[in-house]
DNA sequence: TGAAATGTTGGGGCG
DNA sequence: ACGCCCCAACATTTC
């Protein structure tokens, strides 16, 4: 047996605070790997931004690791042992996942290396706590997210303080017939370059993910709690898509909001900035203890509920041409950025369910294909949240106006007149529902609703009534 | 992590 | 001066 330690790479695509990363190098001379595993994911695999990111990130994780990183393509639960009995290796590490696909996988890959000589290293990496970590005195998990917040996360053990990055990696020689494929061979790219319009929006690698921190611990944190409402405001971290993939751990910025020095900044805006770390947990938790979350309403009264199925009102939709300025808005700086502001999510996702009458996994499946964060569990979770199906549900009735809404949070018309140019001209009176707007406004303002701008593809107050309607019937 | 409908109050205009 | 109406502004209830 050599001294070999392989390190597989997963979701946690980082250097510091990677306990399964240090544990590999102090047992050997690291291998490090990543496997494209399509074959297990199955239903679940990656959507088109995901893929984007991720044929960038490992470009960067290579740089780091100074060109040992090695790529793979297939099923793991035959590559990782395959590598294994291949390198004669002492050791295999790595972060646990928790998405259903994965823990299955794990478990099968971990239970065949029981059976042998080659150790296993399994740390968790990725989460503040582990979902098993968080239950309730009875030792049932928690259905409802304040409680699980101040009584679960906020009285357990606090997360482990953030470990250095190893220095001196001792690398494994790289033997050729591997099976090893190049970056380009994993074909991660699609093929029209929509990605191209993505890459000026984001810095990606673990040095982005420290840079975002620091900017917005600098410049966003104070006044995040109200200020988070607003999209055109800098108050967000936009730090998801680097936890998702583990360019940060949640640990590094738990500890990171320990150790800030600026007493200037209140302790609602930290308190509420963990709060929305610890959603993150909850939708763990969801998933562990509902691995169907992803395709079936948790709440079973909601299995039989009868959406609406029209591909030209979710094409619409989709598109960012549903005539409603703020819903519009947020599906282009989707589609343009990868990414978009949560307020605006939930603005346009309660439009699909409750305005559209769209069945909710539409729009799971839509931002699972264009989201640079996309996240089985936070996916999932807020989508049946917003449809009032999941734990914790809005109720039935808090149906938002995305007219009022807009008015509310967008109230200079900063980011509407940004994503949707074509309305920029309009006065703020009359740019969150430019249908009502009088004549001689809009061709002042070169608007010809229909033509160059949607007119609005449903009546928000009737189409509102009539989803209270069917929510009630449930009730 | 709503919105709309309904109810209440109080100031000002006006006969 | 007084009563009446109107209607913001705010509060409460309902979905």
């Amino acid at each position: 047996m050599s001294d070999i330690a392989i390190h597989w790479f997963r979701q946690d695509l980082r250097l510091s605070d990677n306990p399964a990363l240090a544990k590999a190098v102090e047992q050997g001379t690291l291998l490090p790997v990543y496997i494209l595993d399509d074959d297990n994911a199955g239903p679940d695999a990656m959507g088109g931004a995901s893929r984007w990111w991720l044929h960038e990130a490992l470009g960067v994780l290579n740089d780091q690791l100074r060109g040992h990183l090695r790529l793979y393509k297939g099923d793991a639960r035959t590559i990782i042992p395959q590598l294994a009995a291949h390198y004669g290796a002492r050791v295999v590490s790595w972060t646990r996942c928790y998405e259903p696909w994965r823990m299955a996988r794990d478990k099968a890959i971990k239970d065949q290396f029981d059976a042998q000589d080659c150790g296993t290293i399994r740390l968790n990496g990725s989460l503040l706590w582990e979902p098993w970590a968080i239950q309730k005195q009875d030792g049932t998990p928690y259905k409802v997210f304040t409680p699980f917040f101040r009584k679960g996360c906020l009285q357990a053990p606090p997360p482990a303080a953030p470990m250095e990055a190893p220095d001196d990696i001792a690398f494994a020689k790289p033997q050729e017939d591997d099976g090893a494929i190049s970056l380009g061979e994993l074909s991660l790219l699609p093929a029209v370059a929509w990605h191209k319009q993505l890459a000026p929006h984001w810095d990606i690698g673990e040095a982005g993910a420290q840079a975002a921190l620091k900017r917005f611990l600098d410049d966003g944190l104070n006044g995040y709690k109200s200020g988070r409402d607003v999209p055109s405001q800098p108050h967000v971290s936009r730090l998801s898509p680097y936890l998702h993939w583990g360019h940060i751990s949640p640990n590094q910025i738990w500890h990171a909001l320990d150790d800030l020095e600026d007493d200037a900044i209140p302790d609602q805006d930290v308190d509420h900035f963990r709060s929305e770390l610890a959603w993150r947990e909850f939708s763990y938790s969801l998933l562990y203890y509902n691995p169907d979350l992803t395709k079936e309403p948790l709440q079973p009264k909601f299995a039989g509920f009868e959406w609406q199925d029209d591909p030209e009102m979710l094409s619409a939709w989709q598109k960012g041409r549903t005539g409603i300025p703020i819903v519009d808005a947020g599906m282009r700086e989707l589609w343009k950025t990868g990414y978009m502001h949560n307020r605006v999510r939930m603005i346009v996702a309660s439009f699909l369910i409750k305005n559209l009458h769209t069945d909710w996994r539409e729009g799971e499946a839509w931002f699972w294909d264009t989201l640079v964060d996309a996240d089985l569990a936070n996916n999932a979770a807020s989508w049946q949240w917003v449809a009032g199906c999941g734990a914790d549900a809005a109720p039935y009735f808090r149906i938002f106006n995305p007219v009022l809404q807009a008015e509310k949070f967008d109230a200079d018309g900063q980011y509407i007149r940004h994503y949707v140019p074509e309305l920029s001209k309009l006065p703020n009176k009359y740019l969150f529902k430019p249908w009502v707007a009088p004549k001689d406004i809009l061709t002042e303002a070169g608007v010809r609703l229909g033509e160059t701008y949607p007119a609005p593809i449903i009546d928000l107050k009737a189409s509102r009534e009539a989803a209270l309607d069917a929510y009630k019937a449930l009730s």
